[in-house]
DNA sequence: ACCGCGGTTTCATGTTGCGAAATCGGGGCG
DNA sequence: CGCCCCGATTTCGCAACATGAAACCGCGGT
């Protein structure tokens, strides 16, 4: 039977599988077993598996009434992410393109990624300071400003979790004793921005802030990297609270609710705070 | 290795795949193959093949430069489409409980489903009359009022595609001969709105018209169902100016722009339009 | 009570997904 | 300038596992 040439490296049962779930999103979201099985010309065996496996991961949803299928939560929780964080780089790129003119220095924009933030975009002065960081690259969350801005605005369940992880020492001063990240956490909650001094690069400081989605989620954060050398503390909170700003009025254009300024996770000591509550 | 007991009707490939894709998605979307295989704990072999699949299926894109992958065109696709019917369902219901009100009578919201239209809203009057449709059940384009009207604002070539295919007989009444279903399918783009005498099932009548999505495209379509011995044909081309008003409110709502009140697609003859231009 | 249609379960089969290891490629460092 | 190392591809043989025909079940209609 050699019909396709089977040209590469595609998983047959996940090449199906994804235009089962293509087609119930394009048929408008209830189909039948049946239905899939015809139109796609796959016996109903594997169809059902498939439909059952795609249910199990929370990318379709199966109303047992009436047998049908239609998208599920995950999908559309992936949606909204991936918008999110699509608009916060639109929105967010005039910003940063006006940092890097102000402070003649390097600006990122990053995203939470397991344990990480990842580099979206990196945008380098012409003649100024330049970091390692590139466009796709990865960094802890406790050793950079973007990480620390977003794990001080994380629900508390997710950052403490992350915090219980042995923390990868990066320079002789990442902080890596909980207790004194934790203070600092809570201050970079309050305060709305984070300062990092040469704790994962060394000779580079930088200042963060995070960008909240539309539930309060830090999705992703600013930051610039200047000198250690160049920049005092009392300037980088100035600066801070800069960027800071910027960062809240893009929040705020995400649909991150008017109600809360910069000041949503881990303020106040205890503060718990839950990104859905847990109605369901 | 007894570990989950694979309780069920679980295919592996798929559900590891549809990790790799959440995971890439939850990322932030810039990821390598290295860190998919170590977040996940798949070999990179394994790793690499899902991203080669879902990156051939469009779930994913592979930037080449840095070797990374994001999120792809076809998984926003999807998302598009999905918020769009979710959008259109909530903005039609209050209609729809109107018109159930104005005209004792059912009404229906279906969206287009590959050849059929599928319920997914039918709202009964308490004492009038109910057609055999439920929600989750699908019916012929060409037989539905609700079909009709999908069919005459849809691009060309698909609704070409559609009509060359046998068009079941569903009753004495159905158009079945393509000329005669094609001059009628311009009128109704001219129109708005479609009327459907007994053609899918013996006694009903239906007045219906089309939503357009944001870009134009007959996502859904709304319509009454009456006795076809209570309405005149004058009354229901009342009716069906006034659900055409309707469903256009709607559309607009949804961003279809504002250029477009009701007549985009097989108007005029032989006109072609487009849903999105082949420049891709 | 019968019939038929869709969904679920079973089961034997061989296709095909798997992953260890070898290969390639490129960027950084000496 | 060339070596080295890391990460992405490719190869390849094995048996795990996806597959689909067919049997089974339950329901809704007649």
């Amino acid at each position: 039977m050699p019909g396709t040439p089977a040209n590469s490296y595609v998983v047959q049962p996940v090449e199906k599988a994804l235009g089962v779930l293509a087609y119930v999103v394009e048929c408008g979201q209830v189909v039948s077993l049946k239905s899939v099985s015809q139109a796609l010309g796959i016996p109903k065996t594997t169809a059902f598996r498939y439909l059952q496996t795609l249910t199990r991961a929370g990318f379709l949803e199966h109303h047992t009434d009436r047998d049908r299928y239609s998208v599920g939560p995950r999908l559309r929780a992936m949606a909204r992410t991936d918008s999110s964080i699509t608009r916060a780089r639109e929105l967010a790129h005039p910003v940063l393109v006006a940092l890097t003119q102000e402070y003649q220095c390097t600006v990122n924009l990053a995203v939470k990624g397991d344990g990480s933030v990842v580099y979206l975009d990196v945008i380098d002065s012409l003649q100024g300071f330049r970091t390692k960081a590139r466009s796709g690259d990865a960094n802890p969350l406790h050793s950079t400003a973007l990480g620390k801005a977003i794990l001080a605005h994380m629900p508390q369940p997710e950052a403490r979790d992350y915090l219980s992880r042995p923390l990868m020492e990066r320079t002789g001063r990442t902080l890596i004793e909980r207790a004194e990240l934790e203070r600092q956490l809570r201050q970079i909650a309050q305060s709305g921005y984070a300062i990092e001094t040469g704790e994962n690069e060394d000779g580079a400081m930088c200042v963060g802030a995070p960008i909240l989605d539309d539930q309060g989620y830090p999705l992703v954060a600013i930051s610039i990297a200047v000198p250690l050398a160049r920049m005092s503390t009392s300037h980088a909170m100035v600066a801070g609270r800069k960027i800071s700003e910027m960062a809240a009025r893009i929040s705020r254009s995400l649909g991150s609710g008017p109600s809360m300024p910069t000041v949503p996770a881990a303020v106040a000591a205890g503060g718990v705070s839950q990104r859905t509550a847990p109605a369901g």
